[in-house]
DNA sequence: CGCTTGGACCCTCTATTCTT
DNA sequence: AAGAATAGAGGGTCCAAGCG
């Protein structure tokens, strides 16, 4: 809050990179309490993160930040915020718990803090399992009585590989197309390497030629087979947290996959857009960069279109789901660092760690969990293999 | 003949999924 | 939070079949 003169001008500051409806109604809630508490608003405005900004050299913040006026329509809203005010009012002198049924209110705009109260007597593999399915259409079957997935009528209508997952659970049936499995592996060719990145994402951009929330990559791994039965190579890369770990990473990277060979990765979407982003970030690395991208293929295939189906993966073709159901003796349950939100987390805190044991520590952790990554790859390659 | 109905097809928008 | 891919939902168009 701002003062000028005997008025005020209020901002909201919002990490997000647009206003949603949500904030339209903070907004109007904020000026509500404020203007009732006998302060004078001359303007009041939400301030959010403008995701298009590069940054070159100091941080501009005019740029970094929108700043958009909502006071009209702040004002325009008094009035159902007073109506609403009076009927929170009235919930809480009720004082008892409101009979309010489970509904599309639980997740949004918020997850709300009563789910385990509320959602105690859903069971586990229940309609709200389904992968792909509309939470819309999950409240639709719930409210005809239909929750767990045997109440799901035989004929209903449903997308293949949604019946596949209720199929498969009910029936605990596992599906192997071996035909596609084997077409699949054909267009896997040796030497071959198993590639994986861990980025992080800062709101705001530590470097040049960033922009806010971009994924910047800091570390790698690489297995590498020479052929499907010689020993396992490894390589890795971890950046010093501080500096920009972008050229470093993309100059060991080149090097380390100089080598021909396909290059393995799980869901490739990922690794070639932040490879394109280095690209565009630094075009001299263009000419490389688009020669390896040409090399990736996706181990993700075979599991994302149903060729390997089985039952505990409840739908979820992710690594995640996919490694215990292939590979149950490989897990990471016994690493610090378990999964890719953690490690970017984890990197993110070097940047202001000064004890160096600690550094050291989550240095190990991170390689540990990277390695880790690729090497499930290598497994759940070698375990299709088996069906040739 | 004119009307409705239903299926095939296409397009667009939205929601969900994957990765970090 | 991003971006890509894809599934699902819904709308529009077209045409043939069916009906009175």
């Amino acid at each position: 809050m701002v003062k000028h003169g005997s008025k005020w001008k209020v901002y909201e500051v919002k990490s997000s990179t647009s206003i949603s409806e949500t904030y339209l109604n903070d907004i109007s809630v904020q000026y509500y309490v404020i203007s009732n508490s006998g302060l004078h608003i001359s303007d009041i405005s939400i301030v959010y993160i403008n995701n298009e900004y590069v940054r070159h050299g100091k941080l501009e913040l005019d740029q970094l930040f929108n700043i958009e006026s909502l006071l009209e329509f702040a004002i325009e809203k008094q009035e159902w915020v007073s109506e609403e005010v009076e009927r929170l009012k009235n919930v809480v002198a009720l004082k008892e718990i409101p009979n309010v049924d489970i509904g599309m209110q639980c997740t949004d705009p918020y997850q709300c803090a009563f789910i385990g109260y509320c959602w105690n007597d859903i069971p586990e593999n229940s309609v709200f399992d389904i992968s792909r399915m509309h939470r819309r259409k999950k409240f639709e079957l719930y409210e005809q009585g239909i929750v767990s997935l045997e109440d799901i009528p035989e004929d209903y209508e449903l997308p293949a590989s949604q019946k596949l997952q209720i199929d498969s659970y009910i029936n605990g049936k596992t599906t192997i197309n071996e035909q596609a499995i084997k077409e699949f592996l054909k267009t896997i060719n040796y030497p071959l390497y198993y590639m994986d990145f861990e980025t992080f994402q800062p709101a705001i951009p530590l470097f040049d030629n960033s922009k806010p929330y971009q994924q910047i990559p800091f570390q790698f791994s690489l297995h590498y087979q020479k052929s499907k039965d010689s020993t396992l190579q490894h390589s890795e890369f971890l950046a010093e947290a501080g500096q920009d770990p972008r050229p470093e990473f993309i100059e060991r990277l080149l090097k380390d996959t100089k080598e021909p060979g396909d290059m393995l990765v799980y869901n490739k979407s990922f690794e070639i857009t932040r490879l394109k982003e280095i690209a565009r970030d630094f075009p001299k690395y263009t000419k490389e960069i688009n020669e390896r991208i040409l090399r990736i293929k996706d181990l993700m295939i075979p599991f994302q279109r149903k060729w390997y189906y089985t039952p505990e993966m409840q739908g979820s073709y992710s690594i995640k789901y996919v490694l215990p159901a292939l590979v149950p003796e490989l897990s990471y349950d016994k690493l610090e660092i378990k999964e890719g939100g953690s490690a970017s987390m984890s990197f993110e805190g070097l940047f202001s760690e000064t004890d160096l044991f600690k550094v050291q520590e989550t240095r190990k952790n991170l390689l540990e969990y990277c390695k880790m990554d690729t090497l499930a790859m290598v497994e759940i390659l070698n375990t299709l293999q088996m069906f040739i």
